[in-house]
DNA sequence: TTAAATTCTGGCCATGTGGCCAGAAAATAA
DNA sequence: TTATTTTCTGGCCACATGGCCAGAATTTAA
């Protein structure tokens, strides 16, 4: 469960010095930084090492790898914007407003931590095993497929929604989220907050109950 | 415009030997595997070289090198989706018919052209240049945003559509259907005709004018 | 102050990369 | 047949990578 075992067995997270807590906040921002910047294949140790101003053997002595690292980058930051988001999603009363809540609240997420956001992808698109699978591929979302399942299962339910297949609107509702925020990224001048609101509309509109059209 | 000019200075496809030709497709269709099966990365020319029998060096000798090699991989799988499914859309004679035909003939083309489609995907990702920029980013996608653009004005404008984002619509439509390929590469069990017809249903309602809901 | 543990440095290593080339082999021309 | 061009082989190169280590520097303990 934990990255370490202690030598006594218990499973609690290892007791790190303060010198040992410090270096990995600052290696694993550095990490996020180069990600950003270059690219996942470009970030070598050496780069993330020169970037945080320390020797490469830091990182070796600080974290088993370049896999753990990695690791804790993702861990890092996935529990950032899950903290930052759900429980706005959650306080919401409707199904409706609870889709729209939860695109819109990413969406300001993104403005704020753009770098963050870049690295997580990099790492969940490209991040590989020696034997070429991915280590994050689609299947790191089965998570949030299962949430949005539910949500969309409450609003079926209440007759807010029609009737669809919910894993085929959790992977694209995802899907659309991921596009803004490349599509963002890659048009620094788009305006994001549009951007959103459309995308909300677009969804709302699509899983509402509609009579056929003329 | 053409990738090797000749020494007459005329812009005419390069002259090339039936040898050559059939070099070439073979090493294009071993690069296609190999980027399928191993990755992006792992795809190094040693491998592409081995899966086609041949010695590294016949690679160098018949392309300027890895990049245009690359180029040639996207060039032969973007043009053939694109002769494969344009036809079967502009023959519709509605928007909305329209919409669902572009959905439903590129999932028929996923299905019997996996490989090619995944190192696509692969390259479109993960390519880049020496400097970190992506060779082929979301900015490859330019050339369907607009035509999906034009799709959807002539749907508003003939009262199909409701109003929207036409640029929002496109970039999620597109993102609708690289994660039904996403997902369905990596759950290879996964109903591609239901995800596919679920799809497009979700994208008609999104489109189609509606009356607020109750 | 001295001793021990922790933290850090700089450099070395094996591995894999894309590109390149001299010369062998094969196809084509004369 | 012989001469010439095209095609191919196998190996070499410089470079970058992640991991590793001996010993120096620093912090903590006694």
């Amino acid at each position: 469960m934990w990255p370490e075992n202690n030598s006594d067995g218990q499973e609690t997270p290892p007791r790190r010095s303060f010198i040992e807590e410090a270096r990995r906040a600052q290696i694993i921002g550095a990490a996020i930084t180069t990600i950003a910047e270059t690219g996942f294949d470009a970030a070598s140790l050496a780069q993330i090492a020169a970037r945080a101003g320390i020797s490469k053997g830091v990182i070796s002595y600080h974290f088993a790898g370049k896999d753990e690292l990695m690791e804790q980058v993702v861990t890092q930051v996935y529990t950032s914007v899950t903290e930052s988001t759900l429980p706005r999603v959650l306080e919401q009363e409707s199904a409706i407003a609870m889709l729209r809540t939860h695109i819109l609240t990413i969406a300001a997420y993104m403005r704020d931590h753009r770098e963050q956001l870049m690295a997580l992808r990099e790492i969940f698109t490209k991040f590989r095993t020696p034997e070429g699978r991915p280590h994050y591929g689609i299947t790191a979302n089965e998570g949030i497929y299962e949430a949005l399942e539910g949500l969309y299962r409450a609003g079926q339910d209440s007759g807010e929604f029609r009737p669809f297949d919910t894993r085929v609107m959790a992977v694209s509702q995802q899907a659309g989220i991921d596009s803004m925020f490349d599509y963002w990224a890659t048009h620094p001048d788009h305006d994001l907050d549009i951007h959103a609101r459309e995308l909300a509309d677009l969804f709302e509109y699509a899983v509402r109950p509609q009579s056929p059209g003329p």
